[in-house]
DNA sequence: AGCCAGGGTCTGC
DNA sequence: GCAGACCATGGC
């Protein structure tokens, strides 16, 4: 059974295609396909409606309006955030790019994975890690496993991924997940500070990584991940620093023109998008 | 062939 | 504190 949403400003495909989950694959007829936790999903929008196929009611209810983060005032965000000339921009672009509330556990790993590494490549290793190592699905699709189920794993278990180096980041990950010296849930929640330095204990999580794993995996808005483009567009835009006002919604601030640069050729003079 | 990809670690000044 | 080599893999 489907089920229809209106969803205001909403952008699905900036939201899916902008880096921020490694999950979702567009369809040739304009549809995603993906999966969430132990769901999966296929989802299109037409004409401002969302239109979320093989699903029910109480599932939306419970489960995808927050996974999609519906429920937040969007409108009153970007109000603020479109002050600042950059974002408006961006925003103007890409349209109203949604954080997803995505599992922390997830999200720690796809971005451990993402270092160094290109966004179609990282799709074939998560891929993969989920279809050798996560649950099969009802509706197809494999699912997520399981910090324990990979902290069970040997180097050797994972050389099947192709993650290369990151491999052992991935098993120290689960290793200090599972033995609660990581604990997501707390990072979710506690000071922004203390936990970057609690996911920074994780071998191959630097500041890039963790910043990442909090803002995606955690919902820490106020998160800013600075990668290459990010840099090349601050340098650009803000010599002096990002505005102070910005703060609170940094995460999504920084999502929206990093968007915005990587799609669009106009965004950023030639000397900027390449190295300085 | 050589460079780059949503970086991090380790070494050497 | 900071630059530079190196890390696996695959696409262009």
């Amino acid at each position: 059974m489907d089920f229809l949403y209106p969803a205001g400003r909403f952008s699905l495909s900036s939201t899916l295609e902008c880096g921020q989950s490694f999950r979702w694959k567009k369809n040739t007829d304009g549809s995603y396909s993906g999966v969430a936790g132990c769901r999966a999903l296929r989802i299109r929008q037409e004409a401002g409606l969302l239109c979320f196929y093989d699903t029910t009611k109480q599932e939306f209810e419970t489960f995808w309006k927050n996974y999609f983060d519906l429920e937040t005032d969007y409108d009153a965000i970007y109000r603020c955030l479109c002050r600042d000339e950059t974002v408006k921009k961006a925003y103007d672009y890409t349209g109203e790019i949604h954080i997803l509330r995505q599992n922390g556990w997830e999200g720690l790993c796809s971005f451990i994975l993402s270092q160094n590494n290109n966004i179609p490549r990282i799709m074939g290793i998560i891929e993969r890690l989920c279809e050798a190592f996560g649950q099969r699905l009802d509706r197809g699709g494999y699912g997520f496993p399981s910090a324990e189920r990979l902290a069970a794993c040997s180097l050797e278990n994972l050389s099947v991924l192709r993650a290369g180096f990151r491999a052992k980041y991935l098993l120290d990950a689960a290793q200090k997940v599972t033995m609660g010296a990581v604990d997501l849930e707390l990072a979710a929640k506690g000071d922004l500070e203390e936990a970057r330095q609690m996911l920074r204990q994780i071998n191959g999580v630097g500041p890039k990584v963790a910043e990442c794993a909090l803002l995606f995996g955690c919902y820490r808005v106020e998160a800013v991940p600075v990668d290459v483009w990010i840099k090349r567009a601050f340098q650009y835009f803000y010599p002096e620093g990002m505005p102070q006002f910005l703060r609170p919604y940094g995460g999504i601030a920084q999502q929206v023109i990093f968007h915005y640069v990587r799609c669009c050729k106009e965004a950023l003079p030639a000397e900027y998008r390449k190295s300085v």
